[in-house]
DNA sequence: TTGTAAGCGTTATCAT
DNA sequence: ATGATAACGCTTACAA
């Protein structure tokens, strides 16, 4: 049932005919310890290495270490070229810190709280976090607790944990701004499931009736971020939809969902149908037209890697927040 | 620097006047051995569990155990919708079995190694891998080692480890069959990196001359499988194409690049350009035109995960294969 | 420059 | 029905 046994400091020691102490020095890297070892003996400990293909077991160094150099990153979605390009930036910014890093994929508080009983395992060392904000008492009790957490969305500044706060909104109200100018007069919101990113959408309602839309000529619909989703219900709404509308999809795939529809219906983008999505992702620039999209100027997350990384480092931080700005990307589609 | 220190099992034994054995036993769950705990014992136990918000230390469970109880998740590419729905049908199941499952994303031999390596340092249990057959030495010396693998790819059977084969040959002679039937003299197949997934290209151009198409009709192109650098390297070859022109794109996201750059070039799909997709997915029936595309019959592969977990109870099992057939799905795009 | 020994938090064996 | 004890593999004072 166990795998076969693999060899231990122990063997290693007994093959190199040395304690178990010195093969510990000499694989424990080139601090100022390593001085004490003589070449000869740290050259005989990697032979003796080398040759049994010794490699340490991680629950006993993280148990007598007390931390498992693992970082946690959960993502919102696996359709969210949001979330994966955070995690491919995150990653590699954390395996520059000699620590690796584990994704998770799913938004909800369950999810969420997986994460948190992973750190009370001791199975992983920090949590950073792709969040609406739904969840930002499991986290505020995390941290309480002592865990390192960053959190990454459109979310304020904490007292116990670090923020990269997405600052959308201003964003959201330029593009909202932009459609309107150009004519449109009723407006589909399509926002994920409440409470996980449905910021966007009142942000937007909001500007919207501040710009004189009447109430009436605004909807939200609930689907998915995801393109079938949202093209199943685009393919539903824009044909009784009066001419020009204008869909703020919520997100970039959703938005590619909704100009699917457009073509499957025979509606013209931008004239009869004005489309703004969310992410300004790489794909924004190939689609026909292209796509509108508001979105960070940076794409760079590894900053979310460094505040973890310091934060391990001196625990008793106060939060700080790093502002991400948004802006609006005007292209074809809107 | 490490977290604050979380209550042990001794403090819950302290606080519930009990031996840290009593308290072991009623964690370990109600196996045979909970009778010999009386009930009140184990209410008090309990209590005082819940009190202290006690949760084990993975770290000590995983060496005295000698198991994680994880299973690692490596998938090809992030931006794969196979390897999407592979991580979410194969978690559901692993943690049906009450096991965790981690997901890595990236092809590429270092990337088997790391994860290689993490079973090495008893980080993980066992490895689930979507492979093309680059890694597959790794893989064997890996379960020589005496390491649990579930391989999943166009790949054979293995003595020492079990597969999940997606038989994809015949599908994809099936759809080259299909457009040279249409009319198609010329055919561009697109490839990812070589050793990644060119045996897709290979048997296509096999069967393509074997179909009578002149050598020199038939051209592969090495690109990324995403949806932007499909599409740039479409731009570049289609309009020096004879139309009409078969494409086969190695995979959907890749499609879906292709149609893109038809649309920004003028080109009529099916007409000008016929596009075949790989993978099949749920995307291929918004996009217009709907893709043609191969793929395998279910979707559902639980059954590497329920490979992996009776391969966990019994390590000596010969490798075994499940054979994925795969088909073709003529849509509009050929 | 190297070795001895204690301890990280758990679970299994063996007594009681 | 419960408890004492040893062991899992590693790191680190401290001793030599």
């Amino acid at each position: 049932m166990p795998a076969r046994s693999r060899p231990t400091i122990l063997d290693v020691a007994r093959s190199a005919g040395v304690s178990p102490t010195t093969v510990s020095y000499v694989l424990s890297g080139p601090k100022e310890r390593a001085s004490r070892i003589s070449d000869d003996t740290a050259k005989r400990v990697r032979a003796a290495v080398a040759e049994l293909g010794y490699v340490a077991n991680q629950s006993a160094r993280s148990l007598r270490l007390r931390r498992s150099n693992r970082i946690l990153f959960l993502g919102n979605r696996f359709t969210s070229l949001f979330s994966q390009s955070m995690a491919t930036s995150i990653e590699s910014r954390i395996n520059q810190h000699g620590l690796s890093l584990d994704v998770l994929i799913g938004a909800g508080s369950d999810q969420v709280r997986r994460a948190i009983q992973a750190l009370n395992q001791h199975a992983a060392d920090g949590l950073i976090v792709e969040t609406a904000g739904g969840d930002l008492d499991d986290l505020r009790e995390a941290a309480a607790a002592g865990h390192a957490i960053v959190a990454v969305g459109p979310i304020e500044a904490e007292p116990l944990f670090d923020v990269v706060s997405n600052d959308d909104v201003p964003a959201i109200r330029a593009a909202m701004s932009h459609v309107v100018h150009r004519g449109v007069r009723h407006v589909v919101l399509l926002a994920a499931q409440p409470g996980l990113d449905d910021h966007r959408v009142l942000v937007a309602r909001d500007h919207l009736v501040s710009l004189g839309l009447p109430d009436d000529h605004l909807t939200t619909l609930h689907c998915p971020h995801d393109r079938i989703a949202a093209c199943d219900a685009a393919k539903r709404f824009l044909p009784a939809a009066p001419s020009p509308v204008g869909v703020y999809a919520g997100s970039d795939v959703s938005a590619f969902g909704v100009l699917w529809a457009c073509y499957a219906r025979g509606l013209r983008v931008p004239d009869d149908v004005a489309i703004v999505g969310h992410g300004n992702s790489p794909e924004t620039g190939i689609s026909v037209p292209t796509l509108t999209s508001l979105g960070p100027i940076s794409h760079d997350f590894g900053k979310a890697a460094d505040l973890m990384v310091s934060r391990l480092a001196q625990r008793d931080l106060p939060g700080r927040c790093i502002v991400e700005p948004y802006r609006l990307f005007v292209r074809d589609s809107a």
